[in-house]
DNA sequence: GGATTTTCATGCGTATTGCTCATAAATAAT
DNA sequence: ATTATTTATGAGCAATACGCATGAAAATCC
């Protein structure tokens, strides 16, 4: 037999207004179904709950005791229920995301701004990490889904990508390359090159792609972050290996992109998360909001960037 | 939209179990049934609660955070509504009795030795009062119920009777009376008489009676108690006039029972509680009881003090 | 490595449940 | 006595939930 939950919220409502009538307005029912609900559940307790003449209504002394336990379950439900179904809604609650160093300071951002007008309540916490880091971090929970460059698959892990960007080679208004309209990975033989080294994800993107097409560029220098490697190529040390999302910031400072081509060489930037386990409400709204803004601005700067 | 709550007591056993089959067993439900039931139960809370695949079933984050009040819901409806169910079969709790002196020493003994078989953990109380006192514990709630003499009916009190007792004259062996097969009242005249007076609802019947028939006995003697009336009788002080129930107690000190006729004059004892209210478990099963029990022995007792 | 087994999901027909409408029954008010 | 108010009941109908058969995906076995 089913457990007559409609019954106990009825009783709840019978038992606080003293009238069917009256409940069965409040509950949106007729009061013909709401004698029913009564019925059934007294059935299924096997007693009567509720005194009631064809002129009045009054608790019983078994209802009476009932009475407490029954409006807690219904709040209970209720309340319970309702702030799942408010959370689902709102996205209400913490966030931890994995992510690289570059996509922290230059793309997040703006993500950020508009989830926080959206969700004023919400806390986001950034792991920093850099290449296989961050996945880590997502594999062991450490974050909800990071944001990372994708290499190798993963079983236990999805992927979404948000854009595939170019490298390009960035350098001063004066260095010699800065006036071509393109240039080879060949045709970077004797040119000093700054390179992102260390567990840069970049790296082994480029290392990958290079090896296999038996391209050899030497870099000279050798660095751990991207802003590093643009302050060394505003110096005229050398030209920079970049990903070409990193134009905003190398025009700003006065600097050249040449698409680097034969091959082009792309960088996947992906969300992660753990394969087969739903995201919480405000993970999942933060992730949203990253695909979607991602995705545009992804497209739009890899078109800038590959087509001239 | 109702409430899902087939879908949250499904949810809180898959949770346990880690297996959609398993819970299903549990619930002696299809494992088709559960899938449905946790999805109604997502569809009304909108978002996954479980995150399955066909391999394996594992909490989500948000089904994490809901499964503790889950649980709670669960267990209050389930072991609340079962508390009542086995309250209504086994009629648990406490019972106050109000009840007339005569009653409680003479019939009711009996009846609570056998319900107190049946429910050693019920504790009873019992309200000794006399005549109209009987019926007011009634009516303002002291008692669940009473066991009074009918007198007139009441608008918000229900009666059952339970049987009906003639007045008989007690003498001893040596009282001219004695030898007797039946006597008048009008044949009273110039006997010492011994009567129960005070609030007594004896004396109340006896006199409504009488006084109808214009009939007066004068009583030389009045007592307060039928214990009382009996010690009198048995020094020979005078016949008493006394409910044909104290047979017993009568006998047994050697007294000797004259039916009293023209007219016979009944005491009705009967089960008396507020009309339109249910009775508490424990209560409805000791009413039962005392019903079952004193009808059977009321009706003996009567027809044997009436047939002869 | 392909077959088998295990586990959750789905389409569809059926049975049950629960609701509403109309109306009855009982009681209080006029 | 009549009317009005309040709960209960009967019948029909619509929605709901269930079970069967089957599908899809993944782990296990040989």
């Amino acid at each position: 037999m089913k457990i007559p939950i409609d019954g106990v919220q009825a009783f709840v409502h019978v038992a606080e207004l003293g009238s069917f009538n009256r409940a069965a307005e409040h509950l949106f029912i007729t009061q013909t179904a709401l004698t029913r609900r009564i019925q059934r559940l007294e059935a299924f307790v096997g007693l009567r709950l509720l005194d009631r003449t064809t002129r009045s209504t009054a608790l019983s002394p078994t209802g009476r005791d009932f009475l407490p336990l029954a409006r807690r379950i219904v709040d209970d439900l209720v309340h319970g229920l309702d702030r799942l179904r408010t959370s689902s809604r709102l996205g209400v609650g913490d966030v931890t995301v994995a992510t690289l160093q570059s996509v922290a300071f230059r793309q997040l951002p703006l993500a950020l701004r508009s989830y926080a007008r959206k969700h004023p309540d919400n806390r986001v916490q950034l792991l920093e990490r850099s290449g296989a880091l961050v996945t880590e971090a997502v594999r062991q929970g450490q974050a909800d889904f990071g944001i990372h460059i994708q290499h190798e698959p993963h079983t236990d892990l999805t992927e979404e990508t948000l854009m595939r960007d170019p490298f390009v080679l960035v350098c001063s208004r004066s260095h010699p390359i800065a006036k071509l309209k393109k240039v080879a990975w060949s045709g970077l033989q004797g040119i000093d090159l700054v390179t992102l080294g260390g567990a840069s994800g970049n790296r082994r993107i480029v290392e990958a792609h290079l090896s296999k097409a038996a391209l050899r560029p030497r870099g000279r220098f050798v660095v751990e972050s991207t802003p590093s490697a643009i302050a060394l190529a505003r110096e005229n040390v050398g030209a920079a290996i970049l990903p070409a999302a990193m134009k905003a910031t190398t025009v700003a400072t006065g600097l050249i992109e040449v698409p680097l081509v034969e091959p082009v060489v792309y960088r996947s930037i992906a969300l992660v998360r753990r394969k087969n386990e739903t995201l919480s409400p405000a993970a999942d709204a933060l992730y949203a909001v990253i695909k979607e803004q991602m995705l545009g601005a992804g497209t739009a700067t890899s078109r800038r960037s590959a087509s001239p």
